[in-house]
DNA sequence: TCAAATACTAAACAGTTGTTCAAGAGCAGT
DNA sequence: ACTGCTCTTGAACAACTGTTTAGTATTTGA
């Protein structure tokens, strides 16, 4: 274990992977390097504090999400921006790291919510051009609920395992998300308060 | 200070405030000894230990809410539970402390996530009895996807006020919230695929 | 009024945390 | 072979954590 880089990068690795499952909080340099099986001063030799290891623990798995230039980016035609659900293509720690660094509070949670809401009303101006967005009264509070809604599913990621009964990843459970999803989003599941006298609707 | 219950209720009160703001792990017993100007001793002489502590400012502030007889409380009609935005009503405390409840993990967190998911499950049932469902695929995802959003809202509610550029107890800021949360709930935001030909639906 | 119980504190303990420091160990270039 | 460099460690530090202990003050009850 001699090379330097590969040293350096799997401490990385090992430091994103407990980050995903404890947090940034909940997780230790101690706990790191025992880990690692090396001496926790050798992490501050590398990355020289802790928080500078979150901070490239998060650009590393973040990526383009904590850039300062997503804004940018969403507006750039060329730049193919990753959505939040290509982070669960990833695997799971990277899903578990987001949900982490979206829940540990301060700067980066607020440029993950900021970039999952721009990609919300992206979207929504995305169904705009191609005529698919009903006349709705508010845009920017719609894309917010979305955003909402998205990012919850995320955050409450092992509470849907458990009620649906499987992994999200499954077909069976992804389906039934994604059938709801629609439904809700298509057609409304509620009915006008008047709906029993008239139904051609307001 | 030396009336028992007062000092114990009080001392209470300041944990709840406390933990509402940083957290139950941000929170120190020295914190709290020091901003009711007492020593830390006296927090474990009255509670015996931070854990117990903790359990017992969230049965004071959550209370129906993480009893075990929710899901019964709910089937028994004598029984008004409480819903989730009456806690809002509450004021900022209550509403943070039930955030942190919710981020903290472990026991209590599964138990308001249940809690608000049985409410929903209760709410559709209810819409339902009065011919105000829509013909819905799958009840048990959709009242998954309700609880979701509506915990999403109380984990990011600041995020919300500065997105929506007020306080969440603002009228023009909630009734913006309700408009577009009906709008969505009801008529939805998407037209299908095909909508450009046929406007008459399925 | 006296004794027992309770409220309360200062000090310390043991554990964990992030970080520092001095000193080896292995390698590169001269 | 020697010099310097980075890699790596063990030990320690200071700050913090929850908790204990021994002791003092105050209240309560008979």
């Amino acid at each position: 274990m001699r090379s330097v880089q590969t040293t350096r990068d799997q401490l990385l690795s090992i430091a994103v992977e407990m980050f995903a499952e404890k947090g940034f909080a909940g997780t230790s340099l101690r706990s790191i390097a025992k880990q690692a099986e090396v001496s926790p001063a050798l992490l501050v030799h590398h990355f020289g504090t802790k928080d500078a290891l979150v901070k490239e623990a998060i650009s590393k798995t973040l990526g383009d999400w904590v850039a300062d230039e997503k804004a940018a980016m969403l507006d750039d035609e060329s730049h193919q921006v990753e959505n939040w659900q290509s982070l669960a293509a990833k695997g799971t720690t990277s899903l578990n790291f987001f949900r982490q660094a979206l829940l540990a509070g301060g700067e980066y949670s607020q440029r993950l919510f900021d970039a999952a809401f721009l990609e919300s009303e992206a979207l929504l101006d995305q169904m705009q051009a191609v005529g698919r967005l009903k006349d709705i009264s508010d845009k920017q509070t719609t894309a917010l609920m979305m955003t909402i809604s998205g990012l919850g599913s995320v955050l409450f990621m092992s509470q849907i395992e458990q009620t649906l009964g499987g992994p999200i990843s499954s077909d069976q459970v992804a389906s039934r998300l994604v059938n709801a999803n629609q439904e809700m989003m298509q057609d409304g599941v509620f009915l006008p308060a008047t709906a029993t006298i008239k139904k051609t609707g307001r």
